[in-house]
Formats: C-alpha cells, structure tokens, sequence
DNA sequence: CACGCCTATGACATCGGTGTCATGACATCG
DNA sequence: CGATGTCATGACACCGATGTCATAGGCGTG
C-alpha cells in the first residue's frame, strides 16, 4: 500500500506538503495541491490511522460491548433480540460525530467482557458504551481513566453513568389508557419476578389502579416468566395462568402480559378455548416489538420500550463526556416511551361502569 | 497512558526486552521476565495496536459491512432483521482466529458504503464481507488489492467469491415433505416477482411437482410481496391472493407463503374466515425465523434459510484467501437448509388420494 | 534599497512498538 | 587453554504520519 512518501516522491514535494494537502491546513499554492491530489488518484493512497494515531494520540474511535449480535441462537430468536435497537439507535447517534465505532460482542458470554475491553484499550478508544440484554445490574471490570465508559440498559453499584428504560412509568401509562377505555378488572401476567422490569412495572401497574380508586385485587397478578430459557415450561406456566385468571368469579376483561411475545402466544391459548379477541377478552403486550404488534391479528396494544433512544442518549451522553463535560447526573437517566394503541383493546361501556361504581359508592 | 518505554523504566531493561516478554519470543531469564511482568502490572501498560501495526503491517482486522443493524426502523422492525443471523454465524466463526471484528453499518443508504469501506482501508483491514439483507445483485466499489473481499447473500458482476443460501432447493424440500404428506394440491403466495429467492424458489416449488408427478397448475401460484415496505398495501394483497386461493374450484389443501411474516398474518386472515388451523387448512412459510415459527399456535412448518451457516461459510473463506489461499471456485457457494416441521401441517389421509391417482393412472 | 512580514515549502524529530544486529558472559569441546 | 557456540540483553533504525521550526522568495513600506 502506498505511503505518504510515494505520493510525495510522485508529486515532487516533500511529505508534509502532501500532509498539509490532505488535512487542508496550511497553505498551499494552488497549482501544488493539484499535483499532490493527482499522486493520490494515482496511487489509491489511504492514509494509515495507526501512523496518524501516533502522533496524534486521538484515535477516533468509540467501542461498543453488547451481547445483541451474537446471542445464543435459541436465546436470541426467542427474545427477538429487541435490545438490537439500542445498537442501532447509537449507530444512528454516532453517525455525524466523525468517529468510527467499533462493536464487539460477548457472544452471550459475559466473561469475555474483559477480554473485548482489553482489545479496545489496545485500540485506544476515546469510549465504551456497554449495552446489556435487559433492564438489569452489571458489574464491570474497571478501564483506564482515560477510557470513558456508559451503561445501556443496565447499571451498576460504583456510580456508572448509565441510561434506563423508565419501566415504571411505561406500565403506568399503559394501566391507564386501558382504565381510560373503561377497564377495572386488569389482569397483569409478568416477566419473571425478581427482575428489575417486573418489579417497577408492578409498581406502575398499583400506581394506576391507586390513581384511578381501583382496588388492588392480588388474584390478578401473577408471573409467567422463567428464567431459562425453556420453552415448554413458559408455554405451560403461561397456559396455567391465563387459565386462573380466566376461572376467577370476577375474570379480567383485559390481560397485561409481560412482554409482546407472551401477548402473541396468549392469541392462540385464548382462541383455544374459544374467545375471540378483542370481543370477549381485551389483550395488552410491552415492548411494542413491531414484527409482533403489527403482524398479530388484530394489531396488539403495548407500551413502547423506547430502546433507540436509549441508545441515543447514551451516545450523547459518552460524547459529551469525550470532550471533557462531567456526566450532568450521578442517578440513572430515564427514557420514557409512549403507549402504542392495537385493536386488541375493547372499549367498555363507560357510562354502566361508572354509573354502577357511583352507584356503590353513594348508596 | 503507559508505554514500553515507561515499563522498561520501571523494570530496570531495555524496551526490546519488554517486547520480547510481552510477545514470548526470544528467551528472556526468569528473573527479568517477572520483573517486567509485575512493571507492566503495576504500570496497567496496554500495548498500542497502532505502533505495532506500524512495524508489522498486519492489521488484525476484519471489516464487516452491513444494513442488519441500523436498517431503518420501519424496514427492519417488519422485515425481523433475520440477516442479522449472517453477522451472529461471522462474530462465531471469527472468535477463534485471533482477528478483531470491525462492523460497520450501512444505516440502510448504500451509498454510504464506499465510505466504509474507505474508513476500512484507513484502518489497514486484511478482508472485508459484505452482507446483503436479502438474496440479490450488489454492485460494490473496487477495492484494493490487498483487501480481500467476500460477499454474503449477494453476489456481483465481478466474479467476487461469494456466499448464497440455496432457495432452489429450500422450497424443493418444503414442497416435497408436503407431498409426503399427502398434498397434491399445493398453494404458493410468494414474495416480490422477480426477486432472485423468488425465481429460485418457484422453480424449486414446480420441481417437486414435477417429481412427483403433480400437473401444475398456475392458479395456485400468485405473489404478493410488495417492493416497497407498504404495511397496508401488503396485507390487502396477501388478503386477496388468499382470498383467490380459497375461491377456487378445487381449492389448495395446504399454502406455502413467501415468509414466515407473511404465514403469521395468514394465521389471523384464515381464522377471521372460520377456518381452523392445520384441520381446515395447512400453512407453511420460509425462513425458519423461530420468533414466528416457534412461538405461532400451531407451530408452523418452514424451510430454514441457513443464515448462520452462510456467515459462517463466508469467514471461513475470508480467512482462508487472507492466508493466501486462492478463491476454491469462481461459481457462488450455496448453502442449504433443512425443513422445520411445525404443526401447521395435517396428514392428509394419502391411501385415498393414492389409490385415486392409481384408479386413473390405470384406467 | 534595506527591512520586516507573509507565503509556500521542507528538514527533522517524534509517537510506540519491533526487526536486525551487536555484545558480553558463560558453557562446551577438541 | 583457546576456539566456538549459546544465552540474555541492548543499541539502533524503521514503520507512516504530523508538529515544530527553519528557510527562501516575493512584496510592501519608509
């Protein structure tokens, strides 16, 4: 590959002539730059990084540790991979700051982090973003000072600057808009207890109920999640628990599931016992996964979780701190999404719902 | 950030001899090698890619380009980024060759690639892989010599060696498990006209009926793919070409759809007509995308579309013509995949159908 | 015309590693 | 005991770019 010193040679100038050329400092007569351009045509001359870097110290690049990518096969098909938008959303961020980014995947193994850190201190990145599978606590080995590092999608207990997806308040929102259409039996089937997402959702789920004068009734909560990622058993648990809630004196007439998929596989279980959707039971999912809720039939309700811009917000906030700015906060920056409105929602009768609860109340 | 020369310090020797500790070549005495290890410790010294790449001209690197990861959000939401399974098969194979991955990412503007591919020049990349989001004719920039190049799921006037799954004989397979199964007569809603995985397909789709002797029958072959992602127009066309299917005299037994996405719609179209799935009607799609195929109730039949083994493939070829080795074939390497069975699928009764046939074939 | 100033350009050192060769201290052998 | 070989280590140049400083020529001004 041609270097600097052939094209100089070729244009008859000296190396630094051509480097004033190429970075369009200094000044140059107009008549040299042209010959100089032309030596470049010629030879197909790209300037190295590495030789650049050396001097400059100023790599350019910012790395990026995510799991998204090379997910176990059963894993990731299973989830749909929705954390794959939080890479995209940073790419898109990414994209005019003139930096190059380089991905690295754990490839579902989380011991391999350390390795892909040290790969990029090795590079000399300005940056790491790390970007976690789900909404959860991490622990990271530590980089070099020099070395700026954002969590995605996760946190940790040294005081990380990290970016979350605000759980809390997109199940609130969600609980709301379903009271709004006239519901107050509100089944709500979660993720796995235990886990970040579950416990804030819950909480936004009480919250609504809680503002809107509904009675927590514990019968219709309860959890379908498993950890491993065992397909029968979370076909079975959510087969059984869409059962209960449907034998209850009182059954719901909307279910929450946890996430978009356990939504997609409640169609089938509940056309199976013959219910039609949404005439006779109302369904919402979370995540607002498009290939789920805009395929399924009828389109499905979710609440958005807004994984591109949480991806967004961590690139500026790594950029920021690139060029010198502190992190603005030492809590965790929440991302809110919007609820998104499917035909898997039935209006209710409002008015008998109301008049019937004025009714009880007031007698 | 250290240096060798910081180390050396430290260590009481000469650069050089921190460089043959760190590299494990030359023999160096105990003593001074634990020396210079705890220095490097105690210094947290990471070399610097960049001189070393200097020195030796041997990157380490392998460019990847890209739309998996940042294709628009509409497109890549709908579409399920099933490419993306191409990046997870290269991330897998590239984990043991010692090479650091640099992925970069189109954004879904094509004409961004030069760019990146320049940007993987200025970094001294030894091979690049380009991976298309679907089956087709790409027309990439030259590059230089010394970069080898590789393309996956696409291939190029060039001669470029590249990788391609094989949709001839995917649906070839999918159609004859169906005659197996007593199916004569075999519906097929393909995807776009004149796309290359729909020709192949097609022809794989008559080659079984040939084989087996079905006449075919042109009623029972319609597209409704649309080129562009018009969510809407898509599902009137696939309402319609159903709707045609069923209309017939002697309507289809079973329908291949162009896409698992397109047999996930298909699910809520039959069933709002009162067809009950696999009893009244069979499905089957393509791709083997296990988000759908898995998760649908029934589970749904599908010919697999080999995306980590074309990633896979692709790597091994890049490293193999990195080390020198020429290109085993100027043809394309095609890729095969297995039928997944679902339950979309019912055994018909294929005595009757059988001794019908032979009833006629005799008389 | 001499002086200062600006423009255009080049010489040289430098960044952080590694390849080449040299060197000194021992060990081995005839 | 001297010649030869091996081991452990260091001096030095070099990879390809760029920052610093020097320099030569042209031009305006007093």
């Amino acid at each position: 590959m041609a270097t600097i010193y052939d094209v100089a040679r070729t244009a008859g100038v000296s190396p630094k002539t051509v480097s004033r050329v190429i970075n369009g400092d200094g000044a140059v007569k107009a008549s040299t730059k042209q010959k100089v351009q032309k030596a470049i045509a010629d030879l197909g001359y790209v300037p190295s990084t590495a030789a650049r870097l050396m001097r400059s110290n100023k790599s350019g690049l910012v790395g990026l540790i995510t799991g998204a990518i090379s997910l176990s096969p059963d894993r990731s098909e299973a989830s749909g991979l929705p954390d794959l938008f939080i890479v995209q959303g940073i790419q898109k961020a990414m994209e005019h700051s003139g930096k190059t980014l380089l991905i690295a995947d754990t490839g579902g193994h989380s011991d391999r982090v350390p390795k892909l850190i040290r790969t990029f201190e090795e590079h000399r990145v300005e940056g790491i973003i790390y970007v976690a599978d789900y909404h959860r606590r991490v622990e990271l080995p530590t980089v070099s000072d020099a070395t700026k590092l954002v969590l995605a999608n996760c946190y940790d207990d040294a005081g990380t600057p990290c970016i979350l997806p605000h759980d809390f308040q997109g199940q609130y929102a969600l609980v709301r808009s379903l009271i709004a259409k006239g519901h107050s039996r509100i089944g709500y089937i979660t993720l796995t207890p235990g886990h970040e997402a579950t416990t804030l959702r819950t909480a936004g789920y009480r919250s609504a109920l809680d503002e809107a004068g509904i009675a927590f009734d514990p019968a219709l909560l309860m959890p379908a999640g498993v950890d491993a990622s065992d397909g029968a058993a979370e076909e079975q648990l959510l087969w059984d628990a869409i059962d209960r809630l449907l034998s209850l004196d009182r059954p719901p007439t909307v279910i929450c599931f946890g996430n978009d998929r356990m939504a997609m596989r409640a169609y089938g279980i509940l056309r199976s016992r013959g219910l039609s959707l949404p005439d006779d039971i109302s369904v919402a999912g979370y995540d607002n996964y498009k290939l789920i809720t805009q395929t399924l039939y009828p389109t499905l309700t979710s609440a958005e979780l807004p994984y591109a811009a949480i991806g967004i917000r961590a690139t500026e906030l790594l950029l920021s701190m690139i060029e010198g700015n502190a992190p603005p906060t030492k809590d965790p920056i929440l991302v809110s999404g919007p609820v998104v409105h499917g035909n898997s929602v039935k209006d209710l009768p409002t008015p008998i719902t109301h008049l019937s609860s004025i009714g009880r109340t007031t007698k």
